[in-house]
DNA sequence: ACTTTATTGCAACTTAGTTGCGTGAACTGT
DNA sequence: ACAGTTCACGCAACTAAGTTGCAATAAAGT
């Protein structure tokens, strides 16, 4: 499991560090996406600086094994999952600020020919803001 | 045309100052969401601090004036067009940070019970985030 | 084990967002 | 039209998130 987190790590051309694997392992058990604090107050217990998480993620992102995603005010970064569909809707609680994963929402785009490309050719990110089931 | 902006403003329980019906009459007149930064650029002809047309914004918004949406990194604001319907998607370049309004696009959620029942209810602002035709 | 080079830790800096306080302008009633 | 009251403005400073420079340290190849 660990072993394997290494082999990915290396094999992206980056250096095998503690704080890689932690922050690697830690987004690869959580189902939805975290930000930057979120990350270094789930690895708080050790003793790794904001500063060496936040390269962390940026290097993992550009390797390509996270993606970061702007949801709500702050970037999320989230396991890029082999197996798992690229680029699924996220939901972003405007209250509370949590976020997850709305991979049963699917966006359909008007058949005129108006607006950017992208939105037609699928290659877009999906978001919707409301409130989360636990803020009414 | 100024003179009905003075008249929301007053019946929204708010004094009519000159750099709220600036505000009001540059988010009527643009077509899409602006942030802060843009009104205070947009408005940068005048003399109006930035602290003055950030309260400004709030304002309006907690007015019912405008409505303000977490678009991108940062705030943005629109006029909230009584005529108009009110919660139309929003596309968001990833590049560049710009943003227009995409009320050509549907969501449509899952017939499964799973995930918010926001979504399901309807009441989410949807964000597509892409590249824009301009970049790429 | 040794050298090379990427990575870390510390600190400082940038930008957006936000607030306190004294001055000045907008509404109210006369 | 005028004076009093209260809200809004301008200035400045502060907070928090994101970001970067540089010296010290650790990982990879020989």
């Amino acid at each position: 499991m660990i072993g394997a987190l290494k082999d990915r790590i290396r094999s992206a051309g980056l250096r095998v560090t503690a704080s890689r694997v932690a922050v690697l392992e830690l987004l690869n058990q959580t189902d939805r996406p975290l930000n930057h604090l979120e990350v270094t107050e789930s690895l708080a217990h050790s003793t790794w600086d904001r500063a060496t998480l936040y390269r962390n993620l940026m290097d993992l992102t550009e390797a390509g094994l996270l993606e970061r995603v702007s949801l709500g005010s702050t970037w999320h970064f989230e396991a890029q999952d082999p197996d798992h569909a690229s680029a699924h809707p996220h939901f972003v609680c405007t209250e509370c600020g949590t976020v997850e994963c709305a991979p049963e929402v699917t966006v359909t785009p008007s058949k005129k020919r108006i607006g950017p490309k992208s939105i037609r050719r699928g290659t877009v990110q999906v978001q919707l803001h409301g409130l989360c089931d636990d803020c009414v």
